[in-house]
Parts: C-alpha cells; structure tokens; sequence
DNA sequence: GTATATTGTTAGATTATTCTAACAAATTTA
DNA sequence: TAAATTTGTTAGAATAATCTAACAATATAC
C-alpha cells in the first residue's frame, strides 16, 4: 500500500506562494529581495523557504536566478487567491462592509482550509468571477479568466468608459475613489486631456465632473466602448 | 517610555487555552494528561506549553497540581470561545448549514483576529445570547451567563420542556437528533419514565413520539415549565 | 573597465512546538 | 502496605521559521 501523506502547506508557506504569484503577474520576474521585501523578512528567510517550496515541487530555484512558479505551484497559489477574492466579495456583497477595509480581512480568512465554507459563499453570491476591485476570481481548478482591461491613461477625448477594476487596492486609493464617488461599474466620458500633464478631465453619474491625475488613470482600468465613428 | 508589546497569544496557546477552559467547565479540575489527550499531544508538550501560559500570566500551574486558568486566562479563552460561537450561528443562521457540520469550520474560523468581521457577525444576527446547541456566547469582556438549564433526565412524567441546549454536540449526536426532528426549541411532554432503564418516552410536535434513552436524556438540557400544581 | 552598490548566499543562532526515552511521583489494586 | 498502574517530569533531539554577521556574485556608475 502506497502511503503518499502529501503535506499541506502552512500558513506561512501559502503567504510564499501567493507572494510569488502576484509579483510574478505585477513584475515577471520575481527575485529574493523583492520577495522579501513584500513578505517583510530578510533575505536569507526568503532564500531559504524558496528552497523549501523548490522540494516540495512548487517553484522552480536556482542560486542567483528569478525564482519561478511550476503548474504545481500556480495551481496553489491561485487557489489561495481565489479563497481571498471570494471572501472580499463575500465581505462586501453579504456582509456590508466597504471595499477599503476587506483586504486586512480576507488576509485571514484565505488560510481557513474547510472548502465548504468557501464552496458556500460562492453559491450565495451567484459564482461570481471578479472581487469587488475588479480582479478575476481563479476557479476551483485555479484557472484565471483574462480580462484584458485597458487603462484609463489610454482613453482619448471623446471616448466612453466603464469603470471595472483597479491595478491598485490600497486603503489609501480606495479612499480617494470613496471620496469622488468613483465605484467600479461607473460611466465615465473623457472630456478632455491635458497634453502637459496627461490628466484627464472626465464626466459621470450625467454631472459630475472630476480631473484625475495621470498617476490616478494608470491605476483605473477600463472597458472602453468602441468608437461610435467605427474607427477600428 | 514604557514600550510593553504585549505578545498575542498564537493559534497553538489558543487552542491550550480553550482546551483548559472547556475541561474546567467539564471535569472541574484540569490534570496534564487530560489536556495532552484533549488536544491530541504529549503530556511533556502539554507540561511545557502550561509552563509557558503561566509565564505568560494565563494560569497557573504547580508540580503535580491540577492546572488552573488565571482571570486573563479565562477571559482569553472566553472571547475564543465566544469567536467559535457566533461563527457557528452565523454559519446556521446566515449561510445555511446544518449545526452537524460548523463545529470543523468554527474550529478554524475562531483563530481569525479581524475584531471587525466577529462584531458584523454579531450585528447582523442581532447579538444572539447562545449558539445552535444552546451553549452561551460569552460577551466583549469575557463574561458568560449562567444558563443552569437541566438534564432532561431529571424531568417527570407529565411536566412539559423546551429542548434548550445540549451537553454534547458530537456530530454523531447531532445526527441523531436529526434523525428525529429534535430541534433546539422543540416542547417536549414526558408522557412516561421506565423505572428499569430510565428510559422516557416523549410527544412533540403534536404527534410525533419518541423513546429515549437514559444515555441520550443525560445529554439533552432543558428549561422545565413550572408544574402546573404549583409544587414548588 | 574598475569601483561601488546591490543582491544573494552561507553559517550559525534563536524561538516555538513537538517528539521519545528514561525516570519519578501519585494513585489504585490486591 | 507492597506491588502495579497511571500520571507527571526532565532531558535531549527534531523541525519550522526566523534572525544577524560575514562573505560572494551580479549589476550599476563613473
């Protein structure tokens, strides 16, 4: 009888992954000190606990080189994220909290291991595919849908948008969206851009209107509409 | 500058001082080898992880002696107590599952240290005084009501009770009472107690009866309705 | 293209949590 | 009460996750 105990990660091994996940995805390349700068440890606890996720098949290391995910261990790590995203979702759509304060939450509950609990939040929520900052939620397979959203920095004058999710959750961001009215789902008409600054004058919710730093538009990510004149 | 950083206690003395916590309000007295076999360990790593909690100021421990949780000690353990149990509602109450199966999630879930997502729980359930098997929540400050519910066994023929709590809530148990629509909040009538194996039999629900045995009375508590006779 | 700075590695130590082996104290049984 | 059993302790070791100090490789700057 084959007696294959194959070792759940740890909590502190699934704060790895999912580090390594998600610089991969920002960065390409993932090196130690940016790993341990995200993880805030030093470099010699990130090189060796590389070395323990390398033995236990889910990344692939060699001294001096990018650390890189294998299947194995993208599979995991997108399992963790999909645990955290529903649980902002949850948090958010059942629970009534504000998108600003779920990150710190779902940081927690991400490293419950009882699947029904999540399976139960899924079902009530209706299978959604993204959290509430707009990012895909991996399915139970850990496959990613990809979804291709452009920037508002690269909208032109004219244009029509739909707000739909953000390349930056921080507290600090999703407050100063909280404090414009800004919510994912908006319509937003680019009225003008400022060629010296690149800031984009926009219009919404049919009267408001916002200048937005270009810092701000590269952070929105947007569904543009096709151009009405069909020039494309 | 007094820089006291009070250590959080990690998941592993949580569930120490949960262990110590339920035995005492079991069994009274707290010996090592209840607690290592309680929580599946050693006795010496039982023995050490005391002497730590009472380095700590958690409980206090001699050589020999039974083991007894300090004021803070128990106040620790009631408010994990208290995270256990209002999550156990929550999953009842709020996401549909069945009281056999939170026990596993709550496990889990109880470690979580958002302050924030427990209190939302709270509210939304309308701050619930007991969890599904009629155990108390003890409040923000640790405090538990008394409840003093009785065994069902100590009911006589002809008194009427309302199934309030249970003094075991193995699944296997709990199953059970599934089985014969036993409800938390069930009225219940003693219609006869055998004397040979103090067996009762019951009606409920304006039909159904039921015999039960003396092993299952002794774990069902209830609140007794004051004889009509006045006998008391 | 050398000097400087950054990044990465190794070695060695620390703390938390656990174990087994060996022995000691307390309790139960006969 | 003496023997047997149970309970508890100490000592010593192992693993996980972390650190600092010292050194090595790679990358950047002049």
């Amino acid at each position: 009888m084959i007696n294959q105990i194959v070792q759940m990660a740890s909590t502190t091994e699934e704060n790895y992954l999912k580090a390594l996940f998600n610089l991969a995805n920002e960065r390409g390349e993932v090196n130690i000190s940016e790993l341990a700068n995200q993880l805030e440890v030093s470099m010699p606890t990130a090189n060796s606990m590389v070395k323990t996720l390398q033995k236990a098949g889910s990344c692939i290391y060699e001294k001096y080189k990018p650390v890189v995910l294998t299947p194995k261990g993208k599979k995991e790590a997108a399992l963790i994220v999909r645990k955290h995203r529903l649980t902002e979702m949850f948090l958010v759509t059942k629970m009534g909290f504000g998108w600003e304060e779920v990150h710190e939450i779902a940081e927690q509950v991400e490293h419950i291991h009882a699947s029904k609990f999540f399976e139960r939040m899924d079902e009530m929520m209706g299978y959604p595919t993204v959290d509430p900052h707009g990012s895909p939620i991996p399915d139970k397979q850990g496959r990613i849908q990809d979804l291709q959203f452009k920037s508002l920095s690269e909208a032109k004058p004219g244009q029509e948008v739909i707000l739909a999710a953000l390349s930056d959750s921080s507290t600090e961001f999703l407050e100063y969206l909280n404090s414009r009215k800004l919510t994912l789902g908006t319509e937003l008409k680019i009225i003008s851009k400022e060629a010296f600054d690149q800031s984009i004058v926009v219009s919404f919710l049919d009267s408001e209107k916002e200048t937005l730093s270009q810092k701000v538009c590269e952070k929105l990510l947007v569904k543009i509409f096709e151009s009405k004149d069909s020039s494309q």
